[in-house]
This record gives structure tokens, sequence and C-alpha cells, in this order.
DNA sequence: CTGAAAGCGCTTACAG
DNA sequence: CTGAAAGCGCTTACAG
């Protein structure tokens, strides 16, 4: 070995203290006068010590540590709600961890478990389809992001996507639109959305609503299904998208069958994507505030951590019906360049007009 | 307390052999007897014990993790490196941990330590702008993806960026294109690929190339530089942008110029993200091939864990020019939609058709 | 406010 | 192939 990194005893003997002094000036305890405080510091900065998080969590009673675990890195809509997470963590002082559910796969550990292994003192799982058995009782755990499948009891912050569904279908049928599309695709997610949507759409008999996807909610699948649904039902004059990647693949089935947007047609997405807010698409969109969904849950699973009862004192526009208490946050509308008045009705199926790609 | 988690000293009990036993047969030891791994297989499975890592990084001598840390998670490059990465790392069963270097800086901890804490055995920097001051000379690590700012003596894994410029501007100058735009920004990867660029470009005298951007390299910045670059120089043909999202940006300003593309104007980026393979962009643009960056970069990396010596028996194209060993990939170039002939010469400036947008 | 002792749950030699 | 002992670097009561 070239040289044993140091420890908080060899600290200690610098500074001349003992070495609980050490660990306690480390962790910034206020019993702790001003002078060792700043003794151990220096001692500790001159030997270069770091200290080592395994021994302090097996040591420990706490790790001030919250996990979050996502289910798919590639899927970016977690990033708002990270920094909403870590937001409300920062005047806790408490440290953000972040797994990939698949990362470690090969290892064949569940993710819940990796967190637990490293004994965080809470979860906030923005994932849907991950094991609810591999979580015990007694963790400090919150659902965010959405509200499918979770262990018996376990919180869930979330968007309301009933009211998101029903501010989208309000703005197309002011716009006048009356056959409106919706993409959809799999995932807990992309059904509430198709749910909510159809059942917003229920509610006017004069709005028709087609439905079209099943496969993964990507660009790919949503410019496959949309070009299927406008071939299908010629009339249609808007597309709801269950997210804005599967808009952005509407986008793309309009230029291919030569439809202006919005002139001829309105695309809307959900999410409120840094995508959709580009010079280039400039997408109208739902606005699932996942940043306040973030912000929402880790200050709720700070409660439940401190033993403060999340029930109890529960986030704004709380709904706690019997077990299964969750917290929905109000989305927003978006209005941007790709919603428009819907065209004037020329009968059922009107000419592609031809127009150059971009 | 509830009731305390089940340890190995339990375990060993209920499987009715020793502690150390236990240990070995759970971390798959081949020296246990068929017999007594199942029985100590079944006892820690009916009992529902969960290894308590912390206790085993610190007793043991490694931890058989590998550290990656992204400067970013919002800038996506990184995720076709981290799944290469995982490739390279499943043969081995190490576990990968990953961190984004902002994530905890309430807490003022530096990301290397913050891995260093934890005693992972060895680290990869997908990451520009860290303190290489924090890295013990003893710490196995690489720098992939870039060759910015590392640490005396540390390898890096990249992309040959000089590959890459002269392979964007072959592709145009083959399509007849002489009058080049650059989109550049901050960062160290830009400025490689900007003098990248210039360098491609100065080995052909009839070749101009403008440059503008110094912001961060984004879609929105992308936007405003090409406008004004195709305000200033209205006789460009192409413009090569340093990334996809940069090139992104330049497709909205020719949209709003009224440029058609690639008839008017052709457009490239770079990184090969999704985004750009996407059907409403269909981006042409060079692939850096950050997969084959990781896999490179994590099988050197388990080589200098392993103690086999990272510069001997060093990746294919490799160059180690001294100090800093490094290996370059060549990148490739994906034609896609956005390129094309270079538009016949009709004077130095030309006017800009009316186009619908979309 | 301070210090000596016990212990967190594992892994590692080391003797059988 | 197996088991008793020491120890990893901290934190936590607990007595001063």
């Amino acid at each position: 070995m070239a040289h044993r990194q140091p420890t908080i005893i060899d600290v200690a003997r610098r500074a001349g203290v003992s070495k609980s002094l050490v660990s306690m000036a480390l962790r910034g305890d206020p019993g702790v006068s001003e002078a060792r405080r700043t003794a151990v510091l220096d001692a500790a900065a001159q030997l270069g010590h770091r200290p080592n998080r395994a021994a302090s969590i097996l040591a420990g009673t706490r790790t001030d540590t919250v996990g979050v675990i996502v289910d798919d890195l590639r899927n970016p809509w977690y990033l708002p709600l990270l920094e909403g997470v870590r937001e409300a963590l920062v005047p806790h002082g408490l440290r953000l961890t972040l797994t990939d559910a698949a990362m470690n796969r090969h290892l064949g550990s569940d993710p819940v478990d990796d967190a637990l292994s490293l004994r965080v003192d809470g979860l906030i799982m923005a994932a849907e389809a991950l094991d609810p058995r591999a979580v015990p009782a007694e963790l400090p755990l919150v659902v965010a992001g959405t509200r499918a499948q979770r262990p018996a009891g376990a919180w869930a912050v979330a968007a309301d996507e009933a009211a998101g569904a029903r501010l989208a279908l309000e703005h197309l049928r002011g716009l006048g639109h009356r056959r409106i599309a919706h993409l959809t695709g799999t995932g807990g997610s992309a059904r509430a959305r198709r749910e909510a949507a159809e059942a917003a759409a229920a509610e006017d008999p004069a709005t028709s609503l087609a439905v079209d996807g099943e496969g993964a909610p990507t660009e790919e699948a949503g410019y496959i299904s949309a070009l299927r649904l406008l071939r299908e039902h010629p009339d249609t004059t808007a597309i709801l998208a269950a997210n804005d990647v599967m808009a952005m693949g509407a986008l793309a089935a309009a230029r291919e069958l030569g439809l202006r947007v919005p002139e001829d047609l309105s695309v809307m997405g959900q999410d409120a994507t840094p995508l959709a807010a580009s010079p280039l698409l400039r997408l109208s969109t739902v606005d699932p505030h996942h940043d306040e969904v973030g912000r929402a849950a880790a200050g709720l699973l700070v409660r439940l951590i401190r033993g403060e009862g999340g029930a109890t004192s529960a986030p704004a526009s709380t709904s706690t019906p019997g077990a299964t208490p969750e917290a929905l946050l109000e989305p927003t509308l978006i209005a941007r360049r790709t919603t428009g008045p819907a065209p004037a009705e020329t009968g059922s199926s009107q000419p592609f007009p031809a127009q150059p790609p971009n």
C-alpha cells in the first residue's frame, strides 16, 4: 500500500482532541467550542482527511440521504422533477442519490434493494414498473409523477391528468376543433392520459375523439400512428398526443402529408419538455409542472422521515381516498405556434397542398 | 424499533454454519460446498436478509463498483456513453453508480470526493470542468468523451474531433458548398470542434468558414447565431453546428428567413443524438460513437483497476504522446435530409421565398 | 462542553 | 473446505 488514508484518529491526534470530538466537529455539531472546531477543521484539511461515508452509514442511525429512482434516464421528464426535489432538500441539508432502474440489471439487483443497502432515509420513485413487494413497510416512500402501481398505503404526488386533458380539450374546442385525434402508447402515464382525454371528450357529444397507438410512447410511434389516423380520419383537425415527442412525430406526419400546422392541423403535446419550447417546434403543450411535483414529493418525504405524519399535514390540493393517499397538482396549458383555429369546413376531406419540407 | 434487520449472524444461526461461511456463500465464493451454499441462500431468503453494503464497503478491500460522473444530466450525450460503459462492465460483474456534478452542490461536496467517500474502485469522468486537484493519484481514472482538463497522467478516451470535422467538411464540399458557417459555443468540446472545423476548412483556400457563437451551446443560442450569420453572410449555403441542438436552432432560423432546407441551405449537426434521427428532423450529423467511447473507457478502466497496465495494453487506435495518454476513436458521417447540393450561384444574395411554417 | 468504550455488519487473514 | 478473532472508520450513548 502507498500510504493509508487518514482517519479521524489521525485528525484527533493532530488537533490534540478525542476521536469523538472530531466526529462531532466534522458534522457541525453545535455543542463544540469555536476554538476546538477550527483546530479540528485545520487538522483535517492539513491531513487531507476524507470522511469515510461507508463507516458513517454503518455507525449512524440515519444517513441524511434521499434516493430517487427513475425508470429510464432516456426519458427526460424526470429532470424538472429532480430539480424540484433538490430544491426542497436543500434547506434540510439532505443528500440526493439518483439511480436508474435498469443500470445494474446485470447484477440482478432490485433498485430499491440497492438504495436500501446503503440505508437511504427515504425514497422517491419517479418510476412506474417497480416491484412494490421489494419495499419494506417502514421505509418512507413517495411515488412521484405517476399514480400507477405502488405499495399499499404509499403516497403518490402527481399532476392531475384529468384536469390536464380537460384543459387541452377546452383549448382545442375553443379554437373550433371538433374532430380530434389522440395519440397514446403503453405505460401507466399514457393510459391515464388516454382515459382522461376520453372522459373529457365524452362531456361534449359534438366532439369525436379517435385514438391510435399501442407501442412505446416514442416519436417514431407517434409518427406512424398519426399517419394512420390522418389517413383513416381525414376530417381530423387537431391531434392531442400523450407526450411531446409523440407530438413531434405528429408534426412529421403532417409534413409528410403536406398539411400545414396550424392552418390545416393543430398539434398538442403534453409534458412541457424543453423540446416543446424550442424555436423550431414552439409546440403547444400541457405543463404538468414536474418541478412542483418534485418539490411537493420531497417536502412530503421529509415530513415522513421526520415522523411528522404525512397524512395529517399533507400538501395543498390533496385528496385522500382511503388507503391510497395522493396529492394531485393542477397542470396548466401552454399555447404556442402549433395550435390555431380549426379550418373552415370544406367537406369531409380536403386536398393536401404540396409543401416543401422543413 | 419495529424489528432489527436480519444480519449474516442470523442467517448463519439459521443455516447452522459460521458467520464467515455465510459471507463467502453470499458472495459466490467458489470454495463453498454446494450443500452449504443452498442452505445459506435458503436461510437468507427465508429471513429476508439484505446485505448491508456500507458494512461490506467498510470491511472489504474493494467495492466492485465503478463511478461515472457526468457534468449535466440535461445534456443527453452521456446516455450512449453510459450504455457502452455498462456493456463493458457486465462481464466483470461490476456495479455502476451515476452522479451528476451539480446534484449535491448544496452540500458543498466535490462529486469526486463523494464517489471516493464510498470507495469506488475507479472513476469515469464524462465531464469537463471538474476540479482535477480533487483526484488522488492512486485512483484509477479515465476521462471519457472529452480530452479537456484532466489530472496529469490520466487517460482520456474520446472521439477524434479533427477527423469528425474533416468528415463534415468533406461531405459539404462534395455537395458543392464553399461558403460554410460554423455555430460554436462555450465549453471544451465546442472549442475543440471549432478549432477542428477551422483547421479542416483551412486545408482548402476556396472554402470560407464564418464562425459565430460564444454562449451556452444550446438550441436557443444556435438559433440566434444562425440568424445573425445568415444575415451577415447571405451567401452562406451550409451550416455546420457544434452539436445537434444548435443545428436544430439553425433549422429554426432557416425557417424564419424563409430558407428551404436543404434546397437553399444545408444544415449539419454533430453528436448523432436520437433527436437527429427523428422523423421530423432527419438531421445530417457526425456520429462520435459515444457508446464505443464508453466501452473503450470502461475496458481501459477495468485494466487499470486490475493493475494490468493501461499504457502497455492500450485500446486500438491509440496515440500516446508522452504524459497525456489518450485513445481517439474515429467518428463517422450520417447523411440525412438536411444536407443536399449547394444551390446554383445566382449572385451574392438571393431573395427569401415566403414559406409557411412547419 | 469533553473523552473512553462499545458496536454498526460485514470481510479478511489465519489456524485448523 | 470450515470457524473464531480482529478490524474496517465511523457514531452513539454514557460517565465525567
